[in-house]
DNA sequence: TTTTTTATGATAAGCGCTTGACATAATCTT
DNA sequence: AAGATTATGTCAAGCGCTTATCATAAAAAA
């Protein structure tokens, strides 16, 4: 391994003289500078991290606490993240918590051992307490974890309002919230409380079937199959897109329209999910914007831990995507 | 931060005997042992890696080096990986190459710098003598880097021939590839030379259409348009299941029926195309075991680096998925 | 009791790098 | 030419932990 004596001895200079260079501090002369950075790139020198980061430099890492990035929305939110940290000079610690408790404990505590600069938290299985404890600078996604912990979110609320206004202006008056009903914090409901609000607006009755998000697709499909066949509903709000895939298939086994006697729209409107299913309505999260403000605001925390934000929820807009499915 | 000397004080005797506890080496009473687990536990303390891994010691951190995990294949396949590293272990650093030859390059020299234990290359953008250079442990997915890496792919030979006699058997006659025709190593090669095998077999007319997979989605659906509106095709090999989704969707559009008119397979078979598109035919690449395989593989050479494997080029066994979309 | 074995402690070196203190050149000012 | 500025070097301490060495004490075996 090339280490620090050994780009001194080539570039004919002393260690110190080398450091200077690499942290850019103390007097340096051009022309040592250019002599040292030829030898490091001669040697392929790569200053070791660790040992830097022994020294109370910053380690670069940062933890990605999400659920699972099979999921194509969070595999693109985690990519665009990604994408986003390493424009900053950082390295993502993907850490998949799916519904696991125990699994995102464990990653809390190799994440605090590993002295990462920071950890942007998207899964939701822990409590706050134990993000406190990490002493880590933290921003949430989705989910309000505590009050000095910034949090970066879609409009949910809104979104649920707009995806039930746009089922009711094409003619939907039976209109049933599908999805998560009382996961508590979890931002399924705030689409729930969008729809709930619009629905009380416009004089209807809230009909909502829940759909358990992490449930076995069996029984996500009984639960369907049970609303599609026994209950009178002309349109669907979709807690999500999978589900709203869902009930596009089933529909269509059971022979049900789609839009004339079922109009649909789900939520988050992944890349993938827009490109693959182009009949479906959705509404869609601005998940690049939400990367972006995730890590600029967690790279401010880093920078500066104790300044105070000025503000501590972010709710960006979502956008109505209008297809087949709700009657377009 | 809870230090070596911390937990000593607390339990009441030196950091030789927490460090012999720690590291598992010496003589030590199971009473001491005790007592110094309780301070520790008392003390939430955690080893600090950066100065474990300084000594020496592993990181346990691996370099995972993907194309994209919003790409629903490519984001199961990461997330079981994850899984798996976490099982034994270690830490997965997310590494999405996209196809930017300078992030891949800039990551592999994060990834020296960090001191990783080893990489699982996914990415398909640098040459073989980068990877070399980094010394380090390696395992390659689906491309061959070296004849001293080992590779670990799903048979895709034997992929394209069976989705190419899937669509023999139901009646088609004039079968298309579509897909990436011409990438050297590239994993949709192999399927194209297993199609191009079966079309010779069945003495039939080989066609070959090409759609670039890093190209624009306009652009992919110009190139599928062109075949169905200007080609006599009665059936399709699509070299993944993200193209045959598009072909699916602009078959609808042109009012062509699937399977009468035309049967289609596609190639990957991730749970979420499964899930959502069931009616599409597929070749599954069994993600789970190259996922655990890899990790096997990885574990072994970075246990024993010059071990010498019995073997280095694994092909794990694919499915058929039949549906409707090929006629069934 | 004597010898072995087991248990713990004190001390120090070192992993690769940073940084401060201090010293000495070389170059620039006026 | 004298002082100021800039450039480089030597040396040593330290980040938190591991590990080897040596010493000593307690428990077990002979």
């Amino acid at each position: 391994m090339v280490k620090l004596t050994d780009v001194a001895a080539k570039a004919g200079c002393s260690v110190t003289t080398v450091s200077r260079v690499i942290n850019n501090y103390g007097y340096i002369s051009q022309k040592t500078r250019k002599k040292v950075h030829e030898a490091m790139k001669e040697l392929n020198y790569q200053p070791n991290s660790v040992a830097r980061s022994l020294q109370g430099k910053k380690t670069k890492l940062i933890g990605l606490i999400f659920p699972d990035v099979s999921n194509p929305f969070f595999g693109e939110l985690v990519s665009k993240i990604e994408d986003q940290l390493f424009k900053h000079g950082y390295k993502t610690i993907l850490c998949n918590a799916g519904n696991d408790k125990e699994k995102e404990r464990t990653y809390l505590q190799m994440l605090m051992a590993n002295q990462v600069d920071g950890i942007i938290a998207g899964a939701h299985n822990l409590g706050i307490e134990e993000y406190q404890r990490t002493g880590l600078p933290i921003v949430s996604f989705d989910r309000k974890l505590s009050d000095n912990i910034p949090i970066v979110s879609a409009d949910n609320f809104k979104g649920g309002s707009l995806a039930t206004q746009e089922l009711y202006n094409h003619g939907a008056r039976h209109i049933y919230f599908v999805g998560n009903p009382t996961l508590d914090g979890h931002p399924t409901q705030k689409r729930l409380l969008g729809y709930k609000e619009t629905i009380k607006e416009l004089k209807l009755t809230e009909h909502i079937h829940p759909v358990i998000f992490n449930e076995t697709l069996a029984l996500k499909e009984m639960a369907i199959r049970d609303l599609l066949e026994n209950h009178k509903v002309d349109g669907i709000v979709a807690s999500d897109d999978l589900t709203a895939l869902l009930i596009l298939n089933i529909s269509h086994d059971l022979g049900i329209h789609i839009p004339k006697d079922l109009k649909i729209i789900g939520f988050d409107g992944s890349k993938v999910v827009r490109d693959f299913e182009p009949r479906l309505s959705t509404i869609v999260q601005p998940i690049r914007s939400i990367a972006q403000l995730l890590v600029k605001l967690l790279e401010k925390r880093i920078d500066n831990p104790t300044e105070e934000l000025d503000n501590y929820t972010y709710y960006l807009p979502v956008e109505l995507l209008k297809r087949e499915s709700s009657g377009n």
